[in-house]
DNA sequence: TCCATTAATGCAAAATACGCATTAATAAAT
DNA sequence: ATTTATTAATGCGTATTTTGCATTAATGGA
């Protein structure tokens, strides 16, 4: 069943007329005839009841105008939002991203992408940064915006941004400048560290930094969750080293003191997710 | 957009596979090939992501897959309903019919329709006989069930059923049986009778009752409703002349004296009506 | 009774769909 | 790295379907 002879049944519907309908939709009204026939064949039943003179819809014609006008409406709804799936403006996409940059880039990012593709749905995760590339693969998230290296098979990567490393001290800490930074001075200090994994660069950082100093730090505790650490320093338990961008998190009572280490900002996706909303989003964000 | 190709690609969207799939759809690996490109093609998108040696879905075509499977059956199920509607099993027929058969021929009549055309949907109204053939003509009611005779062009009658007036006393009246009836013993009675309508048969042959008996009945009410009727004949207020169908109902304290007068049913219906269900209906009624 | 209107239909042409055979790409096996 | 098996796409001739033109036949109104 041809849905365009659907559409010339209901325009004859309209009409009731032959030939001002085949005018209508631009065929002859011996093609419409035909068509509406065949409807008909199809059906096995009567849409119109006629004579050379008049035509008419039969009651099962009747019930099948109002109940074809409303379901192709609804196909055509649907072909319009297929189509927008397609173009990549309409969909789902499931980000994860590290906590230190929610006050930062992140709001730049999704501001950019929700004016570009309004109708877009993100889902924002966070997701340890062991488990991160196992949730690409396993299409639990879309993207991966992480400061881990990865020259993983089928992974994509591209660097967006970079930040340096600041230690993270309590306003009345004696550490007030980066000049107050010494092995001996550094090595009085308890510290509060990220987790430290295995080929994770983002740690292997942070040994570079102690290894500057030629010092091994005391950890007092290891944790992933900036909000966590930046609580722990602000009770003065001990001092953190963090990426800048948590400067951007409103945190009263805390001292970023910048270091010359930087950390770069990775974005990660599949290298065969072919989602037209991916594609999107990736161009969006390398503009930035 | 053919419904055909949609059901293919709702085939390969399962097998993700050309040649099982058009196996299984009994077409050629070539014509479902083409298929599909021409479904792609007049959508605007593409369905499935594929090379020489993988079918996957798209984003969209996943979105098509789910919401076509829906719309698909919805219309076949649109179709269905529609059929039933052409052969006359589904809709709907107002009915106006007499209270006087409310409780003999129409439970059979209504009995036989329900058993055999358990969809219908059936409207009883009860309509005025003057406004009988008004109502049918302006399809406000489909079948009328009457008394009186009709010649009216357009409208086709049939005869369906006959029965004999009655006489109604109370049980403690004098006339016990017809031999008690006479021009002197009538001429002292007080009747309620029906509304005389000019050329109403049924009128007709109550007034042709009383010439027999060469007799102007002091009539002291008239009403068409046969409740009330008999209401007020049990409260003792006169007798009537009424169908003999009515001792069918339940209505103690009374007496019906069968008279040698028939008065039929017809039941009448527009000629240029083709709804099926009355051409089921009409065939179910004339074989009581 | 005749005329104007109008849906159906015969027929040839155009468009479309189909099957067969082949091609080209790719994953798996060696 | 090379070969092989698998499989979607495609060229081409054929079959089917659809279309338009011209005509027919039925019908309501004058």
């Amino acid at each position: 069943m041809d849905l365009q002879r659907i559409k010339y049944f209901l325009a004859l519907s309209e009409q009731l007329h032959y030939w001002k309908t085949a005018e209508k939709v631009n065929i002859t009204q011996s093609a419409l005839s035909r068509q509406i026939q065949s409807l008909e064949n199809e059906l096995g039943l009567q849409l119109f009841e006629r004579n050379k003179r008049n035509v008419k819809l039969t009651p099962a014609g009747k019930f099948l105008k109002e109940k074809w006008e409303v379901e192709l409406n609804e196909l055509e709804y649907i072909h319009q939002f297929a189509k927008q799936i397609h173009l990549g403006e309409r969909g789902t996409i499931t980000i994860a991203h590290p906590d230190s940059i929610s006050a930062s880039i992140m709001p730049d990012i999704l501001a950019k992408i929700t004016q570009a593709f309004p109708q877009l749905q993100i889902k924002l995760v966070q997701v340890l940064y062991e488990n991160q590339l196992d949730f690409l693969k396993n299409y639990k998230i879309d993207l991966a915006i992480t400061r881990d290296i990865t020259s993983e098979q089928g992974i994509k990567s591209k660097k967006i941004y970079s930040d340096h490393l600041a230690l993270v001290v309590p306003l009345d800490h004696a550490f007030k400048s980066f000049e107050d930074l010494s092995k001996e001075s550094l090595s009085a200090q308890k510290f509060i560290l990220p987790t430290k994994d295995e080929g994770s660069s983002y740690s292997e950082i942070i040994q570079a930094l102690f290894k500057s100093y030629d010092l091994v730090p005391d950890v007092f505790l290891h944790s992933e969750f900036g909000s966590t650490i930046i609580a722990l320093v602000r009770k003065g338990l001990g001092i953190a080293i963090l990426p800048d961008s948590y400067m951007h998190h409103q945190s009263p009572g805390l001292r970023f003191i910048p270091l010359p280490f930087k950390t770069d900002i990775l974005i990660n996706w599949r290298a065969d997710d072919h989602n037209p909303v991916l594609s999107n989003i990736l161009s969006l964000v390398f503009d930035c």
